[in-house]
RNA sequence: GCCUCCUUAGCUCAGUGGUAGAGCAGCUCACUUGUAAUGAGCAGGUCAUCCGUUCAAAUCGGAUAGGGGGCUCCA
């Protein structure tokens, strides 16, 4: 047998020409797939004079992307061994899992998910080998004319990699045989690969749920059956991800609401419109209040404008051209109609505003400008309808009634990225008041195909944006194309308690308005300017930023936003005139504090506490009442007794007026 | 909007053709115990709504409304 030089992760190492990466690799289990010359291979790969090998272990981002893949192969063949009849989409790993869209006779029930995944277990266990096969596109096509999706892949595969999906793409079609114990293959898919050596590598899986999903992503086209399914290197590392989704479903935002009564959407309002509850408006108020208090110092000015406009203006504004299906219906006010039912004066339609800023511009033309009052920077906390498909409605987080916290900063072009640069850095640290800590940035830039406006003005706001982003020292994501076609903005992505992104805040350059609305200042030197036009909001809803600290403090807001900041409870029921004196004084401090004087015994008072999970319980019994004390106990069961009413009170204000979590 | 699942007491849920059940919450009474559930009793539902099938419907079928999970969308 010959011998073949090649590198082997790193090291220079002479090995027989039949050897295979899955051999160099045989003893660490670990490794699943490799790297040759710098491509994502299969083990089984054939290698060459000078090759460079790199192994992939299983729990690298690389490996589990194939671990997944693999798996979704893996269920694609349980699918069609239990339901023959079923034809193949397609199926690409993704974050923490995997998806295959199927289009089967029937739609598939959570029972079939359970036949699928046995079915899956026995192939897993049967350690079929995942063998690469090179084909033509004439071959490929006679031996998938049962499989019409994949046929219609294999069209689209254009030159040079094209449309390169998991399926096709690359300068070669491949399709992969699962080997059974005797060699032979027992089921093929279209398949770029790689894959790992085969099905007994898969450690742990588990299928998730069924959903519907158009064949290649678009409402024009068939829908298919997407079944999702989750893969890890280890069964801990399942465990450990569907703990996580457990402790997801316990902070969801809309769980909570209910729980602690702080929101509801009744039925009788309509979809995506919530009511606020006392509970929640105190939250609300303090979060509003705050931020408030903060542009207020940062040099805003407020203003308030109705909810309801004549088409007119969203005429002007344009929106009505663009948006108007995802806007209420117009209201026609004083049509006057002759007998016959025609129309003998013709009404007004109102509209409900869908956003702010169309009033913002007619406020800055509600006289002449000057340079000298800019930047103009107008504030509203202002309610916006929009009419959501019902399909996209989620809680308080994506509701068809919302209140943004919207301003709009009028500047001259030579103020934009002095006023970017601040702003950027009064969003961020906003939002860290709020308790976000951990965040990046985005950056969406021009479509050249779907903007308007001069390409100078785009590469200057762009390069603004760029470096108000980069002067933050956070990670900055570029989102090529993706901006608005009216301006290039910056999003600020937070990451929440577990890890989850949100995207908050968003500062957005316009050149579009101030044209539509002919905005002007005069300049300094008489002329007449058009200015720059900020959007921002830092909330974007203050619904959404509602749902999404909620969900971010699992319900157990900081003392600042806490409906109930501190509660009373009496050891007996003869403790209970001394503690209201005591939540007098709180009170007095500006405390929101109470007292639970119900019949329960006070292990029950405080289990409902923690239940609502109230920052600060004061419990007093015979001790604490002779000392003129209270004791503590804290959300996390801690307690500090013989606690002076005094110090209590003062260790309460500090910890709210810190805005600090306890 | 599309696919799919769901809707029974204030909340969480049992109940698959023979005219409704539990726990918690609520109310009443008794009890008063130093850090996560005291006990007893009472009350509470035209089984989301409407239409149909059936001798008989919470249960089967359809429509509507609302909700969940996805897809598409998010100015």
């Amino acid at each position: 047998m010959s011998q073949i030089a090649i590198t082997v992760d790193g090291q220079p190492q002479s090995v027989a020409a039949d050897q295979r990466p899955t051999h160099l690799f045989a003893e660490n289990k670990e490794i699943v797939v490799c790297k040759i010359n710098g491509v994502l291979r299969d083990l089984w790969t054939d290698l060459s004079e000078g090759d460079v090998v790199e192994s992939v272990s299983i729990s690298s981002p690389e490996g589990l992307a194939v671990l997944r893949h693999s798996t979704a192969h893996v269920m694609a063949q349980a699918v069609q061994q239990v339901f023959a009849q079923t034809r193949l989409g397609i199926g690409p790993p993704i974050t923490d899992g995997f998806y295959y869209d199927f289009d089967p006779q029937v739609p598939f029930t959570p029972d079939d998910l359970e036949k699928v995944e046995s079915a899956m277990r026995k192939i897993v266990k049967e350690g079929q080998r995942f063998r690469r096969r090179v084909t033509s596109e004439t071959e490929a096509l006679v031996e998938l004319a049962h499989e019409p999706y994949k046929c219609e892949l294999i069209g689209l595969k254009g030159p040079a990699g094209e449309e390169a999906s998991v399926e096709v793409g690359g300068s070669e079609l491949t399709i992969y045989d699962n080997l059974g114990r005797d060699g032979q293959p027992v089921w093929s898919d279209l398949c770029r690969g790689p894959h790992l050596p085969s099905t007994k590598h898969i450690p742990a899986f588990k299928l998730m749920r069924t959903a519907g999903a158009y064949w290649r992503g678009s409402e024009k086209n068939p829908m298919l059956q997407r079944i999702y399914g989750t893969a890890w290197p280890s069964q801990d590392e399942l465990n450990a991800y569907l703990e996580l989704l457990a402790e997801a479903e316990k902070r969801d935002h809309r769980r909570l609401g209910q729980e602690l009564d702080l929101f509801s959407f009744p039925e009788e309002i309509g979809s995506g419109l919530a009511v606020f509850h006392p509970k929640g408006g105190i939250i609300r108020r303090a979060m509003e209040d705050y931020s408030r208090k903060r542009h207020e110092d940062e040099g805003y000015e407020f203003v308030y404008s109705p909810h309801l406009t004549k088409a007119a203006l969203f005429q002007k504004s344009g929106h009505l051209d663009w948006y108007s299906e995802g806007m209420y219906p117009p209201m026609i006010m004083d049509e006057e109609l002759h007998a016959d039912g025609t129309i003998k004066r013709p009404g007004q339609q109102y509209y409900m505003k869908p956003m702010n800023c169309p009033f913002h511009n007619l406020i800055f033309q509600s006289r002449g400008r000057s340079y000298r009052e800019l930047p103009l920077r107008l504030f509203e906390f202002g309610t916006v309808y929009r009419y959501e498909k019902s399909g996209v409605l989620h809680g308080i987080t994506r509701a068809r009634g919302f209140t943004q916290d919207d301003a709009h900063i009028y500047c001259t072009k030579d103020q934009m990225p002095g006023e970017l640069d601040s702003l950027l850095t009064f969003v961020l640290n906003l939002l860290r008041d709020y308790g976000l800590e951990d965040f990046y940035l985005e950056l969406s830039t021009r479509n050249p195909e779907k903007s308007v406006g001069a390409d100078e003005d785009w590469e200057e706001a762009t390069e603004a944006l760029r470096k108000a982003a980069l002067a933050q020292n956070l990670e900055l994501v570029l989102d090529e194309g993706g901006a608005a076609f009216y301006g290039p903005k910056i999003s600020v992505q937070a990451k929440d308690a577990i890890g989850r992104t949100w995207q908050m805040s968003t500062i957005q350059v316009d050149f579009q308005l101030p044209q539509r609305f002919e905005l002007e200042y005069a300049a300094a030197d008489g002329s007449r300017q058009r200015p720059v036009m900020i959007h921002r909001a830092l909330f974007g809803s203050i619904e959404r930023f509602f749902g999404v600290l909620t969900e971010h403090y699992s319900g157990a807001f900081p003392p600042w936003l806490a409906p109930v900041q501190a509660i009373a409870i009496p050891v007996a029921d003869v403790y209970t005139d001394y503690l209201i004196d005591v939540v007098k004084q709180l009170k007095a401090a500006g405390i929101r504090a109470d007292i639970d004087a119900s019949d329960d015994r006070m292990q029950k008072k405080v289990r409902n506490a923690q239940m609502q999970k109230i920052p600060f319980m004061l419990i007093a019994g015979e001790e604490d009442m002779k000392a003129g004390a209270v004791s503590f106990r804290y959300r996390n069961g801690d307690q500090k007794n013989g606690v002076p009413i005094k110090d209590a009170i003062a260790e309460i204000s500090q910890a709210v007026s810190d805005r600090v979590q306890v």
